[in-house]
DNA sequence: ACATACCTGACTAAAATGGTCAAGTATAGA
DNA sequence: TCTATACTTGACCATTTTAGTCAGGTATGT
């Protein structure tokens, strides 16, 4: 399973977009000022949610990013796919023989993987980005 | 976050323990030919479900391990921490300055790794030894 | 033209992972 | 008492992942 500093960066990035982007384009430069992320790591962050129709770009001076949807209409998990971070449980080797085969005799723990997987996916999906927006304002007082 | 083979490893080695530990102790030797699992690294995470209280050790020849409460007194929770799987989103930086400094204004993803790590426990902490018995002895028809 | 800001790919230090290897110690049974 | 079995401990290591850095680009508004 993997879950780390490169999801929580991108959250933390789009966060920051969607709280600025109402009038101009948001360049890396400031959210990397703000939020205290490397300026290269969260190119290639943004990369990668480009890709993944999260944010448009928009080139030249005054340019930066803004965000494709609305805010509500942006999952966590669509945030965690893009970049990457698979929400996957550590996978039985197809191989292996003794364990789990894939059959009749899946092994013990095949399925408590599989629901877990499920577990978290589920509380991914009911979260937007809108949700973290409003309970980010009601801690800046 | 951390989830991966190890913790899987220290299940699974459970379960099988948990079945077969009726009348006799279970050697490693034996939970790792059924398993699949090294031998060598089995030792290791034993050593920490020892250390843990989760398991007890019997030295000697026809020695072996036996589990130290009943299945259904072990949860997953137990497990995982045992063996230093700790179920730990990403935490914020103390130091960093931008971001999350722990006060009023938190960064904006604290709360959202905490209810993450809330969420996950709690699957944990209902699951126990015993519902993977159930659920493996169902599966073997 | 030039500053800004996106874009791309190669590279890397450090940590985590998933082990192996070696050298014990304790105990049951012959 | 000898010996095979099995737990115990700690050092070591190859590979992969992580979290970046670096070095170049390219596009565009002024």
């Amino acid at each position: 399973m993997k879950l780390t500093s490169k999801g929580r960066y991108a959250v933390m990035a789009l966060v920051d977009l969607a709280r600025f982007d109402s009038i101009n384009p948001v360049s890396l430069r400031d959210i990397s000022l703000r939020q205290g992320i490397s300026l290269d790591y969260l190119e290639q962050i943004f990369s990668k949610l480009k890709k993944n129709q999260i944010v448009q770009s928009i080139r030249g001076t005054q340019g930066g990013y803004v965000l494709s949807k609305k805010p509500n209409e942006i999952k966590l998990t669509n945030i965690f796919h893009a970049v990457d971070e698979k929400v996957k449980t550590v996978q039985c080797k197809k191989e292996s023989k003794k364990g789990c085969n894939g059959k009749a005799t899946k092994c013990s723990t095949h399925n408590l993987w599989d629901e877990l997987e499920t577990h978290i996916n589920s509380f991914f999906e009911k979260k937007s980005l809108e949700d973290l927006l409003k309970n980010n304002n009601d801690q800046r007082i």
